[in-house]
DNA sequence: AATGATAAGTTATCAGTGATAGATTATCGC
DNA sequence: GCGATAATCTATCACTGATAACTTATCATT
């Protein structure tokens, strides 16, 4: 029967107490660099001014590692959505500027988006599997979000679809498809990227909402 | 200087002679059930009844092996393309069939259309680097085929927007949008799938085509 | 049929990966 | 000082993709 202590907050042997967000922070521009497949625990952890294993104590896996990036950067981006919320109405222009907070948020943040949506669970469930859901669960939030925009423009007769359900879902594909390509594939022979975007956006619009 | 020997055709010891193909088909079957990562080159030799190594006498490297599979499923879109080349006009009609046989195509060769355009390159370049653009150049291809219909549109005057590249790169993002979304988050909840590609492809369709 | 050349396949091995076990050091309350 | 515990290290595991060196089967030619 052991004596319930306080787990009384103390200093690491590193330096200031933040060994956790010293890895993430490391990690975390190793993955903008290289890629995430390509670094490896022992790359971060030297990053970090740590031996290998010691990453153990504070992620279970690399996966979970990912993860705790992915949900953090989500956390910016719905930030980002929440404060679109403040000059938010029923029309083509806030509906554009929305599109674009997303777009944004994804050429921005390209290794947040990856883990959350571009990266696949295995098969047989290794990949995100104990992980749970918790990165999807910050992108379902993000969704969540647009469908409310969408069920808004929906109540306002301004949409050209019946099931704001399928629509923010058809525009939530629309917009990944740019995101994701622009991501995974920079050198294919892209028109001006403004331009693109801007296009795309005006292309979704035009889809989704009556003329 | 060494006679110009003619490399005549010879039966390996395996069985009939087609080692390669016999490789191929049983990567396939694997990646199609575990997913590319998770299939060992171990696997995919034991499979084919032969040792690891043996497989480096006909790819150079797991990524050569990958990128070959590839190649041959987008022949087999760039099939259909053409055959839905037949019948094509510059229509609403014609434009809704041809955005569909991408999408079937996508969600039934799923692995090849994850190497083509959901994998990425390594940063530093490792992936896909000495293996040129093959797959890629299969997806250009197809690509292709796509801007020449966009064009056709354009020059009927039914496309809504002035730059027919441009368009044609929305569009192919809005297509890859979905089908990469349904490949690699299955277990959203998506509404029933038929009226969401239905749905998507009206939006689209909406979207690029004047009314 | 025996021969040399070459293709095809093998076993043994390498460096590097993510992850774990057990010993070791630093820091705390007392 | 003391014991307890948190934090970290060294050593190691099983596995990965890939290579080297050797052996065996098949061929064209004599």
């Amino acid at each position: 029967m052991k004596a319930p202590q306080v787990r009384s907050p103390r200093k690491p042997k590193g330096q200031g107490g933040e060994r956790r967000e010293e890895i993430l922070d490391a990690a975390l521009r190793l993955f903008s660099d290289k890629g995430l497949q390509t670094v490896s625990t022992r790359q971060i952890a030297e990053a970090a001014g740590i031996s290998q294993p010691a990453l153990y104590a504070y992620f279970a896996t690399k996966d979970d590692l990912i993860a705790e990036l992915c949900v953090r950067a989500f956390a910016g981006l719905a930030a980002r959505m929440e404060a679109g919320k403040a000059d938010w109405s029923p029309t083509p222009e806030a509906f554009d500027k929305a599109m674009r907070v997303y777009i944004d948020f994804g050429l921005e943040q390209p290794d947040a988006y990856r883990v959350a949506f571009m990266i696949e669970k295995s098969h047989d469930g290794s990949f995100l599997a104990r992980t749970g859901g918790r990165p999807m669960a910050a992108g379902v939030e993000t969704f969540k979000a647009f469908a409310a925009m969408i069920s808004d423009l929906h109540a306002h007769g301004l949409t050209a679809e019946d099931d704001p359900l399928r629509l923010t879902q058809t525009l939530w594909a629309g917009l990944h498809g740019l995101v994701s390509l622009l991501i995974a594939r920079p050198e294919f022979p892209w028109v001006e990227r403004e331009a693109l975007i801007a296009g795309h956006i005006a292309m979704l619009r035009r889809g989704a909402l009556t003329s």
